[in-house]
DNA sequence: ATAAATTGTGCAAACGATTGCACAAAATAT
DNA sequence: ATATTTTGTGCAATCGTTTGCACAATTTAT
């Protein structure tokens, strides 16, 4: 039962040298057939395992790649997740998953642990508690491939990968708005990330291209925009003296939270009252009613983050431009919007 | 902008050499408190990061672990991941997280890929379609420690952690029979897995307890048990001559299936039917009623594999004897069961 | 038939840390 | 005052691959 086998061990018994072996293992052309075919079968015969740290220390390529996100147990990180996980893994990468559970100090600490791996790259969405971004500028110093996806900063000048947030809200709105919906009101985001602002943007444009006024008691912010938040907003836009008979709001989890509280309070949706989220998150489709939200067609993101990766690392350092992919979401209409038939 | 500095650049500019330099930094009694210092200000200073990669290789330790749930995005899953994390954290370990998506094919491959790395160890939860472990076993070949929790397998001697499975179902069913249901019957996923089977057999030993019939017809068997399941099954059940009045479900998305369709045929829940499900996801406690299910102490489970990985890979190689650790569930009731107030 | 290109392999130096051994200087014991 | 221990550092080998360079043997071109 032999341990551990090097391509020394394989070298010696086929009284060739470790470069051979090295180079048959890896598929150099000039190795001949023979010899490939009998390091080959050596090395199975050995039990022969690939060294990934040693030839990392040489090469200076481990072919690991840290895929950061705020939580993979979110259905759109973690789609994303695994479309990366695919399109790289074709090319030889290995994906080391980190969280950051939104916190910058874990985003810091991750993106330390990643550079001391010494990862090829990293691919991320930002964490919410990060405004500054000053913990990724390392990585440019050192030159680690770095692309964004969803939640980004302008404050990076990467590659990255994002919806248009505008596009699926002002959507979503102006669907509301079709509807017959009067008085909309809107669960925001932090102002500070993207997504959340593109969102509020389109729903503002929206009301304003259907005539409709902006009345900004009808906008509540949220640090997480989750049930419980939802809940608490619903609360206090019902109790504004001209409540609202629509949500848009920018996260499926707090239109669930309004939707609970409505039917506790006997409010009909959609006859009484329109939702609309954002997300497509799962759970949307099987909630009654069912939830109108926004699909933000996660694996494709997650394909073209993978593969602006693969294009960067393929680039020549000082020759690569950064590039922008604007997929374009869609709106999905479910029964807690459609007051017409 | 210092690119890259290694130990070497540090001792040259300190004009010692690179071993006490990496004493210093490794914290080495040996070495007196003004080289120490004199060192870290060096380091920060050149901007030196330690190649883990380097050091690996030398000593053998990558102080990294490898984590494979078969999915992320599971609230059980996920906490068990990030309670791991924080634990071994403590102890200067990395975590690559790994997803099997259940196939044998990905555990496979994940395992390889951890061992090319390096990993120290391995913590894993088994992939539903692995019926054997033998691609485990090489694990133990190469002396890498493994812990399995959850999922995991009566041939593989490890180290393990799991719930009490067999009370946690018990309970669900006794409390299902005390609140008057009569004939309840049962979701159930794959055999092969030990959680599944263990649940099944307190489900029976409940009905038994109580004097009440088994009968075979109420019992479905899942490949997942997901929400399309419990639709599909409830309608099943429902078409039974004699239909049942409850469903414990071995998981909460086939009983949230159940509840839509329930709900749907006009059955109203708990008066007419009674549902229970398990794992407590956090929608249970949201949907309309809210879902009673069981709780299985996720932090703790990741707790206690974390800690076992830690024990072992600090005890001498072959006087390590594998320890079980068995939790005990919480039965969570909500209204979905409450018929008795 | 000679020159040039190609093919297949070996040599040896990296990559960047860790670590057993050695040893001088300083501190402590006898 | 000498012997012994402790303290602080250096030397050099090592972990297992990769890879530039060299070079003989073969093949192809002129």
């Amino acid at each position: 039962m032999a341990k551990k086998s090097t391509i020394h061990d394989i070298a010696k018994e086929l009284n060739i040298t470790a470069s051979t072996v090295s180079r048959a293992l890896s598929g150099n052309t000039r190795i001949s057939e023979s010899t490939r075919e009998a390091v080959l079968e050596k090395a199975k015969q050995l039990n022969y395992q690939h060294n990934q740290i040693a030839s990392a220390l040489r090469s200076g390529r481990t072919y690991t790649i840290g895929v950061m996100v705020p939580t993979a147990d979110r259905s759109f990180f973690s789609k994303v997740v695994r479309s990366i996980e695919e399109e790289v893994g074709r090319a030889g990468y290995n994906v080391i998953i980190c969280q950051s559970y939104d916190r910058q100090k874990n985003e810091r600490d991750n993106i330390e642990a990643l550079l001391r791996l010494r990862a090829d790259g990293i691919i991320a969405s930002i964490a919410k508690e990060s405004r500054d971004v000053e913990h990724f500028q390392q990585l440019r110093q050192r030159k680690v491939p770095l692309i964004l996806f969803d939640r980004v900063s302008s404050q990076l000048e990467v590659s990255r990968v994002v919806i248009d947030d505008f596009l699926g809200a002002y959507r979503a709105t102006a669907h509301l708005i079709e509807q017959g919906y009067q008085r909309i009101a809107h669960f925001a985001g932090l102002q500070h990330i993207n997504i959340y602002q593109d969102r509020f943007r389109g729903y503002r444009q929206a009301l304003q291209d259907y005539g409709l006024a902006f009345d900004e008691k009808r906008v509540l912010y949220f640090q997480d925009l989750l049930i419980e938040d939802g809940m608490y907003g619903i609360r206090q836009l019902l109790a504004l003296p001209q409540p609202p008979d629509a949500v848009f709001s920018a996260s499926d989890y707090a239109a669930l939270g309004a939707m609970q509280i409505l039917k506790e309070s006997g409010i009909r949706i959609p006859q009484d009252f329109g939702l609309a989220g954002f997300a497509n998150e799962p759970f949307t489709s099987f909630v009654e009613p069912g939830l109108t939200t926004v699909e933000q067609h996660s694996r494709q993101i997650g394909a073209a983050a993978a593969n602006l990766f693969l294009e960067e690392i393929q680039a020549e350092p000082d020759q690569y431009v950064f590039r922008k992919v604007v997929l374009t979401p869609e709106l999905i209409v479910r029964a807690s919007s459609q007051r017409q038939i």
